[in-house]
RNA sequence: GGGGCGGUAGCUCAAUUGGUUAGAGUACCGGCUUGUCACGCCGGUGGUUGCGGGUUCGAUUCCCGUCCGCCUCGCCA
């Protein structure tokens, strides 16, 4: 075989005049007739052209050349020169070509189902994409999701080596974990009638290194939890995780815009500046959602005051309703010009839109030169002025509301403002808007269950202030969790651990864990908390995400090599697929299909 | 589990009110072509219209069921 000595995309004209020596893939091949064929020929670091003369060539390599295909494997070895019929400015290599002197064909290829162009890849249906991934992956888009991908993991790890933390493994068969999401779970052979679950996250186990004395943890692992998946998120993804002992909130909090800072500078040379901080309800009164984009305006007022002295149906009937001890409200956000984009067909879907998520619909209004125009106009007249005060609003503004139980009232408007961000077209490009969220409550009501259930996870310490309203005002108790926002997406979620035995315990008994129950399901955990657990805290950043934020995608399969569809197959390997009787009877395993 | 959109040539799509032999581009094959670069020109091969059933003289088209893919609500501590 032709020994390489160069990466086709990374020829530049300084090797004018050098023999060099090329292998990959047949990107296009141009037949020019008697004289000439052009090939682009494509290795993971790009094209370039390898030009066969076929008057100035021996018999062997014209016959060799002419049977080439695309995406037959070949290696070259030529002489690079200046293209004599002009530079092509779209090729990095564009200034040059190699003057093919030998060819090896190193493998044939049958006409592929879908070709590596990035050009008209955006025009073939992902299936087709999954099926034939292997060609997928060909592509210069795809090439660079992986290498970008490769280089944040690089980066993740230098630079937590660098400040002292270690990579360990932690288990892939564990205890079924009861709170949270589904577990994927596998039988266990050795023992009939039990199983193992495939870990949502290693958080108990990182927890326990730190009581370990292991100090500071890093994992770059995979995560399973078997739920349905979304543009943004797969059964299986992967985790930075991250745990460190002996600190408090910030101490963490600094490490990690330390990490984001460093990331942004090494593959952007972009300065994040400081991170600026937002309560987790400051966020949900002025974004309606515990991530929040601030990358643009909307923002989100309470208007449940003056809405009471309207004699809007609508208003009197959110505001008359109750849930989990809060009462309903109405809720307004002033879109001002240019707003032209909101016509009253688009206002008019927006209630379609708001019905998604419970909400009855979107009453709206436009304040013009002489009052409220449209909408619920004539309800607003009468409290104009007080609307005006409140909303800081000038004529030409679009007021839409939003008028339920506290919770579907904001969720549906913080959905809402970013689908007229959208629409609007306001969201900056190329702005990355970082933000801590954090003082997250401890607990939310479940009103079905009767029952506290942690918001976060029930490992997380209150904020070192709040110990003491932990027993007595759970619901007002607020934790030490701190989550990093991207541009309206969270990249990362963590919260100083509880290391207090009985701290632990009191939170499990208000999430209506009973003493049994609790040393069943995490004995290991209280136990692990009695031998001198140091006070610790860490971390996950959702690295497909923030991949995803990385390369401008909002596909999570683009940034994962072998991902998989909406029902959890993989479409090139065919899993999950049917498994030998044998082998059910080996695990002691009875399938039963409805 | 619910809602929405989609499935026609290897790929991307079209097909009038239910009506002749289901078309186009691209890919592929053959021929021509000495400076192309999404090469060009000429010709050709290529179809279980996702699958099953129904209505009809006749179904890609209408109806029922089902499978697959995407988006979304629930779900995702």
């Amino acid at each position: 075989m032709l020994k390489r000595t160069h990466m086709c995309g990374s020829l530049r004209s300084s090797l004018v005049g050098q023999t060099v020596t090329v292998s990959g893939w047949i990107n296009t091949y141009r037949d020019q007739g008697r004289g000439l064929i052009f090939t682009d020929l494509r290795d993971r670091e790009g094209l370039c052209q390898v030009v066969f003369d076929l008057e100035q060539s021996p018999a062997d390599l014209v016959a060799l050349a002419r049977t080439l295909r695309r995406e037959y494997v070949i290696a070259v070895t030529g002489t690079v020169r200046v293209r004599a019929g002009g530079a092509n400015p779209k090729l990095a290599t564009g200034e040059i070509e190699i003057v093919a002197e030998k060819l090896e064909l190193l493998n044939s290829a049958e006409p592929p189902p879908i070709l590596p162009d990035d050009h008209d890849a955006d025009k073939i249906g992902e299936e087709t994409r999954l099926k034939y991934r292997y060609i997928d992956l060909r592509r210069p888009r795809m090439q660079h999701i992986l290498r970008t991908r490769s280089r944040i993991t690089k980066f993740a790890r230098d630079y937590f080596s660098q400040n002292g933390f270690l990579e360990i493994e932690t288990p892939l068969l564990i205890k079924t974990t009861p709170e949270g999401a589904r577990d994927f779970i596998v039988p266990a052979r050795l023992h009939p009638g039990k199983w193992y679950a495939l870990p949502q996250s290693p958080q108990l186990f990182k927890q326990i290194l730190m009581v370990a004395g292991c100090d500071r943890y890093l994992q770059i692992c995979k995560c399973l939890r078997d739920e349905d998946p979304r543009a943004d998120r797969q059964a299986e993804f992967t985790q930075i995780d991250l745990e460190m002992s002996f600190v408090e909130r910030e101490d963490v909090m600094d490490m990690m815009t330390g990490f984001a800072r460093g990331l942004w500078k090494e593959l952007f040379n972009y300065d994040i500046g400081n991170v600026p901080r937002m309560s987790y309800w400051d966020a949900m009164e002025r974004y309606g959602i515990d991530r929040p984009d601030t990358r643009y305006g909307l923002e989100i007022c309470d208007v449940s005051d003056i809405a009471a002295k309207t004699e809007f149906g609508v208003f009197k009937d959110a505001l008359a309703k109750s849930k989990a001890g809060r009462k309903g409200v109405v809720k307004a956000i002033r879109v001002p010009a240019p707003n032209e984009k909101l016509t009253r067909k688009v206002l008019d879907g927006y209630s379609e839109f708001a019905k998604t998520f419970k909400a009855g619909g979107i009453p709206f209004t436009k304040l013009g030169a002489n009052g409220f125009e449209t909408g619920i106009a004539k309800f607003c007249e009468p409290v104009k002025a007080e609307l005006i005060e409140k909303l800081g609003l000038v004529a030409g503004d679009v007021v839409v509301f939003a008028a339920d139980h506290y919770d579907i009232a904001t969720k549906t408007l913080g959905e809402l403002r970013q689908k007229i961000a959208r629409d609007l077209e306001i969201v900056p490009e190329g702005k990355w808007n970082f933000l801590w969220v954090v003082d997250f409550p401890m607990f939310d009501w479940d009103d079905d269950g009767k029952r506290w259930v942690a918001l976060h996870h029930p490992f997380t310490s209150p904020n070192p202030d709040q110990f003491g309203i932990l027993g007595t005002d759970p619901g007002g108790c607020l934790s030490a969790g701190y989550d990093l926002v991207l541009n309206g997406s969270e990249i990362a979620g963590g919260s100083i651990r509880i290391h207090d035995q009985s701290v632990q315990a009191k939170v499990f008994e208000l999430i209506g864990l009973t003493q049994e129950d609790a040393k069943v399901k995490f004995g290991f955990l209280l136990d692990a908390l009695k031998y001198g657990a140091p006070p610790h805290g860490g971390i996950a950043f959702g690295l497909d995400r923030l991949v995803m934020h990385i390369v401008g995608t909002d596909n999570i399969r683009d940034v994962i090599a072998f991902p998989k569809t909406q029902s959890g197959a993989d479409l090139m390997t065919e899993a999950p697929g049917p498994v030998d009787p044998e082998q059910l009877v080996e695990t002691h395993v009875k399938s039963v299909v409805p």
